[in-house]
DNA sequence: AGCTAGTTTATAATTATTCTAAAGTGAGGT
DNA sequence: ACCTCACTTTAGAATAATTATAAACTAGCT
C-alpha cells in the first residue's frame, strides 16, 4: 500500500476527510524518522517553504487541532505564550532549552517516578509529565 | 514591625522602589495564607474587583515580571496560552484540571523520583516539574 | 454528472502581551 | 521643605497568537 493511500485511511478512520492539503501535513508530521516537536509556526514555515504558499494559515491550525483531537497528536507543557505539539503521542517526558526553546524527548527508561499522589476525589488521572528545564552550565 | 514596612523592605532588597501600586499587588499576592497560582487576568480582576479601577494592566504586567525577575514568582508550565504564575517559589508539581484550568500543588513528599536523566552536554538542570493532568472519572 | 456536507481560504475579530512616550513619583541631596 | 532625576505608571498603540466568519471549493455519495 502506497504511503499516500496509508495516510489517507489512518485519515478516513479518524473520520477526517483527506483532502490534500491534510495529506500534505500529515506526511510532512508522520513519516518522520524522529520525534517532532513543533509550534503552528514552525510548521508553517516548514509545510509553505520553498516560497510560494501553499497552504493557508488558517487550514495549518485546523488541521493541527483536527489532529489533536483524533489523537494524532499531543499538545506539550510550556512555559511560553504559544502552542506546542508533540508527534510522540505516548505519555513521555522533555528537556526544555529555555534559551533555544527547544523541546527533546527524554528516554522512557530514565525517568522513574516511584511514589505518585492520589488524584483528588472525583478525578482521574490524565497524564503525567516531567518537564527538566535546562540552562547553560 | 507593620506589614507595609515588611513589604517594602522585601521590594526595597530586590532593587524595587516600594511604589504604591507595588505594595498593594505584593500584599495581595504574598499575604496569603496559601500558594496562589494566577494568569495577569486573575490577578488584574482581583486587584481592581471593587469596580473602580485602581492599578492600570501594562501595571499589573510590568509588576508581575518584575517580581519574577526578583524570584519573588514562579512561571509555571501549562499547555495554555496565557501565562501562569505562582506564589510558591520553591520547586514543586501540580495537579492541573484541564476542565476548570485550575492548578494545585502537590505536595512535595507524594512525589518521589528515584532515576532522573542526565542532562545533555553543555547543560545543567535548571529545574524539574512534574505536572498531573486530571479528567472527570 | 449532480448534490451536499465538510473543508479551505482570505480576511476580520479576538485575546494576550509588549511597546511607546508622556505624566507622575520615590528618594537622595540641598 | 524644596529640587532633581531616574524610575515608574499609565493610556493607548502596536504586535503576536489564535479563533471566527462566510464565501468558494471539493470528497464522496447517488
Ligand atoms: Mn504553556
Ligand atoms: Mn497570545
Ligand atoms: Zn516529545
Ligand atoms: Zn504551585
Amino acid at each position: 500500500m502506497s504511503i499516500k493511500k496509508n495516510i489517507a485511511n489512518k485519515l478516513r478512520t479518524s473520520g477526517l476527510r483527506p483532502t490534500n492539503q491534510r495529506i500534505l501535513i500529515a506526511k510532512n508530521l508522520f513519516e518522520r524518522d524522529n520525534t517532532f516537536h513543533f509550534t503552528v509556526e514552525t510548521l508553517n514555515r516548514e509545510i509553505n517553504k520553498n516560497g510560494n504558499k501553499k497552504i493557508s494559515l488558517a487550514t495549518i491550525y485546523n488541521t493541527v487541532e483536527a489532529f489533536k483531537k483524533a489523537g494524532h497528536l499531543k499538545k506539550i507543557l510550556t512555559s511560553n505564550t504559544k502552542s506546542y505539539y508533540d508527534t510522540n503521542i505516548r505519555s513521555h517526558h522533555h528537556f526544555y532549552d529555555d534559551e533555544t526553546k527547544e523541546l527533546t524527548d527524554i528516554d522512557y527508561q530514565k525517568v522513574k517516578l516511584s511514589k505518585i499522589p492520589n488524584p483528588p476525589k472525583g478525578k482521574k488521572i490524565k497524564n503525567l509529565e516531567v518537564v527538566i528545564s535546562l540552562q547553560k552550565l
